[in-house]
DNA sequence: TTGAAAGCGCTACCAC
DNA sequence: GTGGTAGCGCTTTCAA
């Protein structure tokens, strides 16, 4: 076997195996126009022959366009960044685009390197999924004239979509349900990394327990967005001597992390204490106990994003509506 | 401000702004030879105004190269498989590699598209992180000679390193864990695409329970890779009637399922039955009780991916020796 | 229905 | 040190 038919893979090999022009052979690979059947035959079975598969680089290049998205995640450990995704890729599959996938674990630098890369590749449409933002990067990304989504970050632009959950409602309604049933101590349990903005998430909590006025003591309390951060974060509070009866983290992920923490103090939930997560991600059915969250369409919202990458759709807003999920991670509070 | 400015983000543009050739501009993007400081200065300025981006396609057809790894993997919703790609990525980045992430779903067809995407991006090298298999798609990667590692399927050829887990070591280890506590009915738990051969993985607990002859009694059940699949399959092996004393799982992702099945069907665990894992992921730590479980390396699978695509390692078969862990869901058979 | 050829934006080689 | 320029592999007019 020669070596110039094993490792030229370029239309041009083609096309002579096939007896044909280059341009036919393009025609053919992207069912352009009318070829005739025969011809088109011919081709198929010269790329078969050759082992040949388009490069799309020079695709790319030559088209002047790509079908990649790209989404920018914080964290891709937290299941919930992975249920967007999923969403996402769903949903550009249908319409014969791939998404492709940058994590910035939290780092700005990351965040930076990595939306120059989507535009190196130039993506059709970049969503970030991030909680740390960086002004310059948004000027970045305004000025390259990408479409773009941005989920709970950043403003409407030109080129800008934004997709936000209202937390605040979620949370304010996570508190009154908590009050409702007799806590007057609680806890927020949250990330450094929650929204550049003076810790939004966390001023969201304090303005859910500052409705009850002095009827509600509370305490925050911040580490990393990972299920150990929260065990730390536990213990820093307990041992601060405040002991809540209930503890409003600020997602699931962290959460999962509470729930053994405040087993391993030898605390039982819900009977000594409450526990509540937010985002409803899959493993909030399987812990022990199931865990009372707020559910966040995560899924949907990687389709909503596409859908607002591809279309039209700039400069708009999406509010996502959060609701509760009552389990069994939350119950009375019990005097002792 | 000129159209021309803003939309002409090419190497030219730069070039021209800067008063230079675009060969010098290529230079010092890339940090190649020696460029006089002053005009590389003025070039970079030029980049910054115009807020110019190199086009990864240009580069790499030109350059006849590029800097990312793929790597495909069966259900990115399973954490295991984020932490490889975690671990990849962490490597690659290392080198000033990227890595391209596809899922496939357990579903052959998409590993075929999964693959053809990569090798049309050109990849420098592929991992497959997969449980289905599919002789043609094995063929067409070795055509391709690009350098590939596969994790537990396949065979190693002249560009293919394989990675393998001695999943029959740790089943063992665990078979004979359970059998010491006193476990004589037990019951494997897993899931369909269990490589293709014949359900490898159940064949390697029956092996593994078939070396105490008639003292284990057994049984098997498979759903798909998924807490829910995992529960399902609880409930049709009670409902058969076999009532096992201990569950052994696949894998950690189905376990969380199986934990959460009979704690439904009122038993405890370990008192009532013991119930182990496989992987050992995050997760498992933070379930009620904290699993037992097999360790894998994860992240280092990822990096030895990594390592074994970008050196000459080819051809070459690794194997990673499982080890027990144990925690909280395991006890002795106690007689009721 | 098909072919010829001009780029797409960049790298790399060869001069100067 | 720097510039000129021939491709890289493909798409896309424009003709035929």
């Amino acid at each position: 076997m020669s070596d110039y038919i094993k490792n030229k893979m370029t239309l041009e090999a083609v096309a002579k195996r096939a007896g044909v022009s280059t341009a036919t052979v393009s025609r053919v690979l992207n069912n352009l126009e009318i070829v005739k059947e025969s011809t088109r035959r011919r081709v198929l079975q010269a790329v078969e022959e050759l082992n040949y598969y388009p490069n799309l680089h020079a695709r790319s290049l030559a088209g002047g366009r790509t079908n990649s998205l790209g989404v920018i995640v914080s964290n891709i450990c937290n299941p919930f960044f992975v249920d967007v995704f999923v969403g996402m890729e769903a949903a550009a599959r249908q319409r014969d685009y791939e998404v492709l996938v940058e994590h910035t674990n939290y780092s700005p630098a990351e965040l930076i390197s990595g939306v120059r890369s989507m535009i190196g590749r130039r993506v059709a449409g970049l969503a970030l999924i991030v909680s740390e933002m960086d002004d310059d990067v948004m000027t970045e990304i305004a000025n390259s004239s990408i479409p773009a989504v941005f989920y709970d970050v950043g403003f409407p632009g030109s080129n800008i979509t934004n997709i936000r959950v209202r937390y605040e409602v979620g949370m304010q309604r996570m508190v009154q349900y908590l009050f409702a049933l007799g806590h007057r101590k609680m806890a927020f349990l949250g990330h450094h990394a929650s929204l550049a903005p003076l810790e939004i998430r966390k001023n969201t909590f304090i303005d859910a327990v500052g409705r009850f006025g002095s009827k509600v003591e509370y305490r925050t309390v911040l580490n990393t967005d990972h299920p150990n951060g929260a065990m730390q974060a536990v213990q820093e509070l307990f041992s601060s001597g405040f002991r809540p009866t209930a503890i409003v983290c600020v997602n699931d992920y962290m959460a999962i992390g509470a729930l053994r923490a405040v087993r391993a103090l030898g605390m039982s939930v819900p009977d000594d204490i409450s526990i509540t997560g937010f985002d409803n991600i899959e493993f909030t059915e399987f812990t022990y106990p199931p865990l009372t969250t707020v559910n966040i369409p995560r899924r949907h919202i990687g389709e909503i994003a596409v859908d607002a990458l591809l279309r039209d759709a700039q400069g708009r807003e999406i509010f996502i509506e959060p609701e509760l999920v009552l389990r069994d991670s939350t119950g009375p509070f019990q005097a002792r």
